[in-house]
DNA sequence: TAATTCAGCGTACATGTGTCAGCTAAACTA
DNA sequence: TAGTTTAGCTGACACATGTACGCTGAATTA
């Protein structure tokens, strides 16, 4: 029942990260909370959140990782239920909406950081976007063999409107909205499978080019 | 030489606006520029900056809507050159490439500010690029005749990519990079153009469902 | 058991903030 | 010309912030 130093330690750590995570909302970004707005939120002294993180923009950096680390579990989630049936995009589509409805918070602050005022910020988000290009540019080549640089355009147009949805996503509220924004979503990136298809075709009958 | 009263006025409110312009940058929000800082920089003082704006929010929100009035601008500029020939997507990416590179502080106050902490910015945003999403469809079914919500879904799609051309263009600085990127954002227009032909023959052959 | 480590605390300080109250002088009006 | 309006000013206020310093007591180690 008694924890180690350690552990408590690393309980107080967490206790911060979600004081962060639960001060954020749709009218309340990350760089507009104070270092003591969080240590009170946790329940310990301003002065004790230095035991944990240098700054307040070490905590961030944490927040976005674990964000991309949540985006990852998304993913896979994803590719099983592909693989036991069901269309590539409509399921890539929901679960990506489902994410984003369960986790409205972090993803406004991948959202937000992405473009904020931190180089840092920027550089971390968009390390995990290219990861989720990366992967996405995979997987269409290995449904649709071709040149690797042509599958990752696809991919970033993909990701960009996906990510687009998401930000849409964000200020609505009623289920109906949301459906209407998937079922959205989903014909774009159809458009942008057949079309790239086409342009493959084109471009492979012209000779490559 | 002398200028009266009402003029003197609309003098200094510039004077703020422009401060507020110049203050902003990669590393500095909107959101994180304070009231006494504009009016320092505009060379008056804070309490005089009652006098022009109510809020820091009310002079936000004039950044933005300048911001659209510049971009209508662009959009003017745009068609002008489509129809002195070219190909119409090239000719809009690079004009809005263009934009981007010579208005970057006002472009980033733009994306910041559509997934900001303040629902009146979102709002006033979010109004600017359906405005710029309206347009666009338009000007798609004066192209190709179609279904409006078809045209409508092909040119947020567009609008989309466009916009996030912009934020990568933010973070480049060699134009090489930025012309590397406007061809990738050509490419993935093209797919979605070709992508949304395809998509309407397949539909009318399947009964305009 | 004795010595060491260290998470968390309280106090304190300098700094920046938004805004209130009231003044001045120049521009306007009658 | 005499009276009014008003853009801009100074001074002051209460408040929140980040962080330096040094203490305490429990957990850990030797």
């Amino acid at each position: 029942m008694s924890l180690n130093r350690a552990q408590k330690k690393e309980q107080t750590r967490r206790l911060l990260i979600n004081a962060a995570l639960a001060q954020l909302s749709d009218e309340r970004s990350f760089g507009s909370l104070s270092l003591r707005e969080v240590a009170r939120q946790a329940g310990i002294a301003p002065t004790s959140f230095y035991r944990h993180f240098q700054d307040m923009d070490e905590l961030g950096l944490t927040l976005v990782d674990e964000a991309g680390l949540t985006l990852r579990q998304l993913m896979r989630k994803a590719r099983q239920r592909i693989e036991s049936g069901g269309s590539a995009i409509q399921t890539s589509v929901e679960t990506f909406m489902e994410y984003v409805t369960n986790n409205q918070n972090i993803f406004r602050l991948i959202l937000r950081e992405r473009s904020g005022s931190s180089r840092l910020f920027r550089a971390a988000v968009s390390r995990e976007i290219a990861h989720f290009c990366d992967e996405l540019a995979d997987y269409i080549q290995s449904i649709t063999p071709c040149d690797r640089a042509f599958a990752r355009v696809q991919a970033d147009a993909m990701v960009a409107l996906v990510f687009n949805a998401g930000t849409e996503a964000l200020e609505q509220q009623s289920g109906e909205q949301r459906r209407a924004l998937t079922t959205k979503t989903v014909v774009q990136l159809r458009m942008v499978a057949a079309g790239s298809q086409t342009l493959r075709q084109q471009g492979a009958a012209v000779g490559g080019r």
